[in-house]
DNA sequence: GTGATTCGTGCAATATCATGCAATATCATG
DNA sequence: CATGATATTGCATGATATTGCACGAATCAC
């Protein structure tokens, strides 16, 4: 194992499980504890986590993760929310991925507005608790702690099972090269599946994830049929565009 | 358990119950009360609390949001949920049911505890998000709605998939005649399936559940390992109980 | 008052940490 | 391919942290 890949390993360990004990992980991946806290030491170093004795915690922020970020850049995130709200249409099947700018959207939905939503993120699900004409469909699968959703096959499966009329995916980074990223493997795939399922897909991107690229692909940006990005986004480096490219 | 996390469980125990006692807090975590006295006295010499004979109160004055919901809480319900904390052991693999009760039963969970958790409750699986060491194996199917479950076949196939080590059962009624019931044909067949499927099963009924009826059977008493209820319950009616009857 | 509980401190056992060092692997350059 | 430079890893070592226990003092409940 590559000890790059050994510290992606460890961020995503902590992502999933809000900690990290060195002695455990050393031990699961056949290394001596001196590795694992150099490694975790660096990663101290630039701010990644928080190095405490016997291992180390999420960076302070992420404490609480959905709810913490849900503050961010709340006015931003609306915007852009309403602005999804045009795509969907009554009598739909939608994926809904999980993420506070998701969170955002059902916020802002018409609870007249009848339709099926179709979600691996337990947080969604209880935000539509009191949307009584919306079916909610949940997929299960393992918890993934820091997207709040679940992961896995069973869930590949259950998203696979169904043929929906728009997927609306969350990603972490846009970028040039790799197009559509996230921070999670098992996500990624996820998402992968949303998106091949669906008649049409569209991404929410607030400004800071754009120009920036995480370690796994969902798709490139044409296999989107739309793009909601905030008002002034420069968007001249990317040559292949979705069908809809909408500024909010 | 590092021990940082125990310091943010202290506090995060604070702001639940508004008081800490190093006795209970070191039974429950397994530590000595010096441990707990020690995190006492440092989080205190923060200011993050503060200290008092026999454990610590919050430091500002007052204002706690979440101890007023538990003064609101029936302590019964405590009470009860901290019974069926005895029955779950490290390692397990536990079915747990939606409703506030279980809910309860997961606000008394030792964080440090490490165990497998399946459920088809968003609101169980969003409470279980700060327990890094409880794998967290969430079941899908149709949202319904009154209880925050997911019901329908793919919920069934999904628990008759996994065989548990104990599953905690939630019921709206425990009858003589029908034994326990529930309000949903659909949650009735999931219950059913959660019982089947585990090695050992429970109930913790309050005391106004005891002596009603609803339409949908999930099943007989003895079909049950433990029946957790209030302390006074009159059970005499009862022909055939549960190998153990917890009063608490 | 009096007995019981809780407290703080000192101490010892253990676990974890940071650092230096040596062995090995990988890289860059010619 | 050869060779020196750099990176990575495991181990040894002394330092620091954590924890449980013992013991006498302080505090509480009655």
């Amino acid at each position: 194992m590559l000890t790059d890949q050994r510290k992606s390993h460890l961020l995503s360990l902590l992502a999933d499980q809000g900690q990290i004990i060195a002695r455990d992980v050393a031990r699961s991946l056949g290394l001596s504890e001196d590795t694992i806290r150099r490694d975790l030491r660096a990663l101290a170093a630039s701010g990644k986590l928080t190095r405490v004795h016997g291992g180390a915690l999420p960076a302070s922020p992420t404490v609480l993760p959905l709810a913490e970020r849900q503050t961010r850049t709340p006015e931003e995130k609306d915007r852009l929310a309403r602005a999804a709200l045009r795509l969907i249409q009554p009598g739909m099947v939608v994926f809904l991925d999980g993420g506070t700018t998701h969170l955002a959207v059902i916020r802002h939905l018409d609870p007249s507005l009848s339709l099926t939503i179709v979600t691996h993120s337990p947080p969604i699900a209880v935000a539509l608790q009191h949307h009584p004409n919306i079916t909610v469909i949940l997929i299960g699968g393992q918890l993934y702690r820091h997207s709040m959703v679940a992961t896995g096959a069973p869930t590949v499966q259950g998203f696979a099972r169904i043929r929906a009329d728009l997927a609306l995916i969350g990603a972490t980074g846009l970028h040039p090269g790799p197009g559509l990223t996230t921070n999670d493997a098992a996500e990624a795939c996820v998402k992968r599946t949303l998106l091949e399922n669906a008649a049409s897909a569209a991404c929410i991107l607030t400004a800071e994830k754009i120009g920036t690229a995480s370690p796994y692909r969902i798709g490139s940006l044409p296999e989107f049929s739309h793009l909601i990005v905030p008002d002034r986004t420069d968007l001249a480096a990317y040559q292949a565009l979705p069908a809809s490219v909408i500024r909010a």
